[in-house]
DNA sequence: ACGAATGTTAATCTTTGGTTAATGTTTTAA
DNA sequence: TTAAAACATTAACCAAAGATTAACATTCGT
């Protein structure tokens, strides 16, 4: 099989270059940076299986990378690793979408299993065509990696993150539904009243756009979710 | 939304109680188990979204009830709780397919964040949904998944959930007996005078609806429960 | 004919959703 | 670096949808 793809980023250079070569030498394909700006411009050029990031790195720390990977990439699995055991951190890695976390020093050994364990599970997982970015919708068309949303000839309307993204998951379930706990899990990554109602806030301001064309419409229907219908 | 279901196994039964107190507080359905044959038992009756095991406990211990539970079911999450940091046993627990490992004494919150991120991913899984949803009743049409009923090139009528999963109850015991109990039990879950006669005002409903196709009829088996009849 | 089960309607109660605006947070650009 | 702009969340209030309950009528089985 192919080797899996790790992107490590790491600071500390002498940490790093070992870390790296254990990882080389349990049959990983290991890309090293040495900050978070190195570390997103390589991540940008390649697909990785795996981020690795530590936590504390001058100008752009692990928080922020993370953050920016998951922008690009909702599905790469992310594993922190931090000299820090602050509770507040350990929350914070998780919000911004960790998979796991691990304080330094840690055993290779247990990063090793974890690793493994990590990639086997998105392996199992079937994935759903999430590369798709471009979207028709009635008369509309959504791209929704530079997230506009242009309506015929009309100036393209800029969309939120949060917009964009409940939109498209809209899309992929055109004229189906699209289960609330759905976008709170994916999008909102939490599922509780606020967020609920926050969700409500933002189809609001969809169908205020979507209202443009009359065969648009997204419908609830009650405790389960939304649809998007687009009438032909 | 429904509440996630958590199977706690913890012989401890006053850390038990605290912790699934704290569950409950934060909108898990949470079953308590005192040691791993109960555990087991508790697992084999139920449907359970994660599990957060014990590892240290009398007669059967986390790991082996980890790997029973893993014979029966291959997908769902398991959370290891141990007072032990020792390096084997973190990594043996990797390896009868733990999600996830925290060590004794383990902050609350931070359990909670993990349990968010696990039940997550498990949600972004896509599943093949094959669950039966679409119904033909005489000349009705029922989606059961979008709610609702379609009647020849009329305007399809909306349903409430549980117009919707008792018609689909009948549906699937077409021309045959339909016992109340059944219904009571799966839908209202549960089974009193109160339940009983809600039960009746949703036949009622039912009727009302069906009545346009004159070969569709809702007959009552006194005591029995109800039959849904298609004359061909 | 009698009690128990069912049919029906309407009133009441509960949950969920729609909307607007205030408040908080993050990003952007000067 | 800081202020403005953009974005996101929270709060409050109301409306809509759904579910239950109560009351009374009818039917069933023995």
């Amino acid at each position: 099989m192919e080797a899996r793809k790790i992107l490590l980023v790491e600071d500390d250079p002498n940490f790093g270059a070992i870390l790296k070569d254990y990882l080389i030498i349990n049959d990983f394909d290991v890309t090293l940076a040495k900050n978070g700006m190195e570390g997103f411009e390589k991540f940008k050029k390649d697909i990785y299986d795996l981020c690795i990031l530590d936590v504390m790195m001058p100008y752009k720390d692990g928080y922020t990378l993370a953050r920016e990977i998951r922008e690009k990439n909702q599905e790469v699995p992310i594993i922190f690793l931090t000299a820090k055991t602050l509770k507040e951190d350990v929350l914070k890695g998780y919000k911004v979408g960790a998979d796991d976390y691990l304080n330094k020093p840690f055993d290779s050994e247990v990063l090793l299993m974890k690793i493994k364990a990590i990639i086997q599970r998105k392996a199992s997982e079937v994935k759903p065509d999430n590369t798709k970015f471009e979207f028709e919708i009635g008369k509309f068309h959504l791209n929704s990696k530079l997230r506009f949303l242009s309506f015929q000839n009309e100036e393209p309307v800029k969309l939120s993150p949060k917009e964009c993204e409940l939109l498209k998951m809209l899309a992929l379930h055109e004229n189906d539904l699209m289960p609330r706990e759905l976008a709170l899990t994916k999008i909102w990554r939490d599922d509780n009243y606020f967020t609920s109602r926050s969700m409500d806030v933002y189809i609001a301001k969809l169908r205020k756009y979507m209202k443009r064309d009359e065969n648009v419409e997204i419908l609830n229907i009650h405790g389960e979710g939304f649809r998007l219908v687009v009438k032909k």
